[in-house]
DNA sequence: GCTACTCCTTGACAGTCGTCAAGTTTTTCT
DNA sequence: AGAAAAACTTGACGACTGTCAAGGAGTAGC
């Protein structure tokens, strides 16, 4: 059997592409853990305060290295960005899905949504501050929007889902439904942050209410 | 007629008085002065990229005086903030007196709503830009929580009146009234911002309903 | 074992930041 | 007019920023 040149460049080929597509991997992981190290600082510290220095010492690594796997500081925190997009956007979908009456569906939804308010509440301010820069600084804006559509999906898949459990209909757009709620999340960040767990406990309290007044009940 | 020690002492009491109050007031001007010129250079650049030095640039004099007037830099901006309050805070006022019926109330009340999201936006995102500065730094949260509240209520004036005028009664509490309205206009800036004026536009339209939404009807 | 390459550290750069002391100009009072 | 006080400018300080070049450490390939 005959080894012809296109054998053997295919497969040098193949070694090289996959030596590459391993270093890339490793590349990337590499990535995604400095980008991790991002995010948290930036939720500790506030985009404002934050510094390469500062990620650097939550990482294992020195700050040169940023450099190494980021064209710039802009790279690194869009990349981060990114990372809070995955952990944050699919929180609700268990919910939806193991729900079989309306009133567990809407009980679940609010018990997860103070939930999360309680224990990813410094994650949850750095977004509120990144949305707010990309009103300042245009570079974030399109992944600001695009994860902004994302938890509007998200919670129409919940509104949507009650009122249909209900036999009903939503009574508003899923932009509205959305913002209704969003701002709800943020005054009840705002209010945890402050201390006032009774404003906090009062939102959660009229949380149903407004999930109701959200949705046309069947006559 | 003679002259008292009394006298003598009261009037130059009453003039020192005058002198100081005169001086104070002085002080004071010049102080708002440049909380005004600190007011349009935050809106324009927002709190992380705002300098001292870029402040004084935007007034008509040297950086060196900020700290003639001001403590440090957090006593400015927080002056600054308090001045943002008194620009912001009853501008509805006028539509609420002077509408006589409901339709009336919510056409104006709209048409003012998208108003000053195209006139004042700079200083809008601003007002987000520090509400969520204080979610970090604890220094800003009381004056950010007492013009939220002052926020929260100037709505409520409009939503009670309104319903009022349809011979209903609101839907939700006030805070909540407050969160829906104030999460479309934080929409309708990003969308004004992205230039995305199909969206806002889309946002005006569902307004009305969702100002009927908050309200009760009569039955 | 030598080379080449990837990965990471170190240290320095030019610039900006908030702050403040020293000095100049302007105003106020007698 | 002259002295005192207020108002403002200037320049400098130490600290911190993002960026990057030089070089060390470690590993894979021959």
């Amino acid at each position: 059997m005959g080894v012809t040149i296109q054998d053997v460049t295919e497969v040098a080929s193949r070694k090289q592409d996959r030596l590459a597509r391993r270093q890339v991997d490793k590349f990337d992981a590499r990535r995604t853990e400095l980008a991790v190290a991002t995010l948290h600082t930036l939720a500790e510290l506030g985009y404002a305060r934050t510094s390469l220095r500062e990620i650097a010492q939550n990482s294992e690594f020195s700050h040169g290295v940023l450099h190494y796997y980021f064209e710039d500081k802009r790279d690194l925190i869009t990349e981060a960005v990114r990372q809070y997009e995955v952990v944050c956007v699919t929180r609700y979908d268990e919910v939806v899905a193991t729900s079989t009456t309306a009133e567990q569906l809407r009980a679940e939804f609010v018990a997860m949504f103070f939930d999360t308010l309680g224990r990813d509440a410094p994650l949850h301010r750095l977004w509120y501050d990144l949305r707010n820069q990309s009103l300042f600084d245009g570079s974030f804006r399109a992944d600001v929007l695009e994860i902004d559509g994302h938890r509007q999906d998200m919670v129409w898949r919940v509104v949507s889902r009650y009122a249909e459990l209900l036999g009903g209909t939503p009574a508003a757009s899923p932009g509205t439904t959305y913002v209704t709620l969003d701002g709800i999340f943020q005054r009840a960040l705002l209010h945890h942050f402050t201390g006032n767990s009774g404003t906090v406990a009062q939102l959660r309290a009229e949380l149903p209410a407004v999930i109701d007044l959200l949705v046309t009940k069947a006559e």
